[in-house]
DNA sequence: CATGATACATACTTTAGGGTAAGTACTTGT
DNA sequence: ACAAGTACTTACCCTAAAGTATGTATCATG
């Protein structure tokens, strides 16, 4: 989880756009690369570390932690793991993670209709 | 409009992403910190470039045309410049554009419900 | 005659995010 | 004894995206 700085205009300018735009507070919580990803695999199902690792081959280990972590302290997904050796460790989506189910969904539909050309783009 | 190298992992990562995650094609199109912004004042309305800027004061005249020529090229606004002078050119969503208010909805549905604590996060 | 308003453009710098590579700790299987 | 699997961590690098600053052309107005 790299340190952000402090006094940056473009951190100021990410609070204004957190403040002024609901849609910018969604998109911290799942943009970047994978997170859409992991989302979509946790929408069917509790999964463990090393299966999201095989379900998304691209993903480097340290990007799918760091979003798992992020994804875990924004209140998305839940962590829990069990006390054994080895490690065993689930992720699953909380409430406020299937909450955005229904935004990946219309998201979805929007990417298929221009695929599918129902809009001149 | 920076110039993409072709060949980085980074790019080669996000074409996977493309091709393999909907969402993903929706970020590439509405990410960036001003875009949902642009956007959602356009859905009131078609704006002249100066109301836009004035309308999001904190973004700067770089920021503000680059993004609108990124929306343009993506077929989400249309720009309509009379050719008079002083110039005026006004930007309005496509009809591509205006599919998208629904998930832009869905978002700030979602963003709402958390700020008015609906979920435990 | 110079300032302001219009809608941009462009060179340069910074930073946040993503990527690479390697290491940790502990156990089971061969 | 050593490789493999579990779930990470950490140090370092590279680049795409954002920001700074300044310039352009044309006309109207004071």
């Amino acid at each position: 989880m790299t340190a952000i700085k402090e006094s940056s205009t473009i951190q100021e300018n990410k609070h204004y756009a957190l403040e002024k735009c609901p849609v910018t507070f969604v998109m911290e919580k799942i943009g970047g690369y994978w997170k859409p990803i992991i989302l979509y695999h946790l929408s069917t199902g509790d999964k463990r570390y090393s299966e999201l690792k095989r379900a998304i081959p691209a993903v480097t280990e340290k990007m799918l932690i760091q979003h798992l972590k992020q994804l875990e302290t924004d209140g998305l997904v839940i962590r829990e793991a069990k006390p054994v050796v080895p490690p065993f460790v689930t992720y699953s989506l909380s409430e406020a993670g299937k909450g955005l189910l229904p935004v990946i969904d219309a998201m979805a539909a929007w990417a298929f209709k221009v695929k599918d050309g129902v809009y001149s783009v």
